[in-house]
DNA sequence: GCTGCGATTGACCGAATGGTTAGCGGCGTT
DNA sequence: AACGCCGCTAACCATTCGGTCAATCGCAGC
């Protein structure tokens, strides 16, 4: 119905079928995200994204193919590279900053955060290649906090005499838990500066507490 | 076919119905807790109970309404009573128990856990009750941690000095977190003692380690 | 203007879904 | 022996599913 007469004001040359391609990724990246695979219907895709049925399959082979590029195209905001963002700090304002990295950027990502989780739970065949994926960003994550953990106890920064690598462990942990309460209970029950906080207690022995309320029942 | 025939040795006198309904919940439960409402069609049901899918709706009007009694048969077994089990221990030993606790049923329920998450995270329409079950146990859990913690700050047992709130939160994230790795990278990535040792380190100052091993990379 | 080709569509298909219905066997009651 | 009810089933129903196909549309090259 018409859909040859929308050309939103792009200069660039692209082909049609990218539009098209795109505009059907996006519907599907919506409808997967909030209602899983199985509970999303082509039909419902197609009439999202404005585009009979059949064009989808002419892009995509299968639903299977579909869901896969939406996978990765929701993926791609999770790979960045930590370096440049802390260049020249000490070891203790670095480990902060990736605390509060992670907890930002789930908040930032709370809905398909939320959906990656539940997908691997579910379906692990479906979800073999996020499987791999989403473990090879957590071992990358895990391995950045015990080198700066193993770097901090050499340095004396930080009185904690455990393993780095069980430190790092239980911190990872209590991230990932933070991570579900975020997404059960929302932005209410978790705030950033809080844990990051939390985190410098624990770890270096502070007791510098500039947020010094936060009663719940 | 034949299933009439079907006597299997019980001398209760059970109605027949009871058996027939039971057979249902133990085949929904299974199939549910395994691939989830969506993708689980009560022809499957059928099979796996040996019945005939219009024995089901003669069972439960709806798929939905299987699937709540199946919801509620699978969280029978999380509501048990700790006050007996922790009758005299002090304070310390109580939290011990309670995190032990907590790590260890995760690991003997740990397909129907996986489920409940899963599903609470995917659809939250249907699993509204399930919601507000979880978050009683939740709390009721929540709140004995954080009686306990500020039980032992008063007795001085304990050094750190953050709110019981606080230090209640972040314990339980951090268990919270265990168990999706726990889910995730299964038993030989998480042993409650550890977790348990971390605890006492964390909570009470502790150096003591029985299992000074588990390097990983 | 014709041709060729990438992009797009409506109509269609077999299979499976959740749910219904008419009826049947067995058993306790009268 | 007739009745009625409970437990149970085979067959059926409308709908939706993922996927296919022949037929177009638009446009570049000749």
């Amino acid at each position: 119905m018409g859909a040859s007469q929308i050309k939103v004001g792009s200069n660039e040359p692209r082909t049609q079928s990218q539009d098209s391609r795109d505009e059907i990724l996006k519907a599907a990246m919506h409808l997967f995200a909030n209602r899983g695979f199985h509970e999303t219907s082509m039909s419902e895709v197609a009439r999202e994204a404005r585009v009979s049925k059949a064009l989808i399959f002419w892009h995509f082979k299968t639903k299977e193919e579909l869901f896969v590029a939406v996978l990765n195209r929701l993926l791609e905001p999770y790979f960045i590279d930590f370096a440049e963002e802390a260049a020249a700090m000490d070891e203790r304002a670095q480990i902060q900053k990736l605390v509060e990295f992670y907890l930002l950027f789930v908040r930032d990502n709370a809905s398909s955060v939320r959906f990656f989780l539940a997908q691997m739970l579910q379906d692990q065949r479906l979800s073999e290649s996020l499987n791999d994926q989403v473990l090879k960003l957590y071992t990358g994550y895990r391995a950045m906090l015990i080198e700066l953990i193993a770097s901090a106890q050499q340095k004396g920064i930080c009185p904690r005499r455990s393993a780095p690598e069980a430190a790092a462990g239980f911190l990872l942990s209590a991230l990932n838990g933070l991570l579900i309460e975020y997404l059960f209970l929302g932005a209410k029950a978790v705030d950033p500066e809080g844990a990051v906080a939390m985190v410098g207690e624990w770890l270096f022995g502070d007791t510098s507490q500039s947020s010094p309320s936060q009663g719940g029942a």
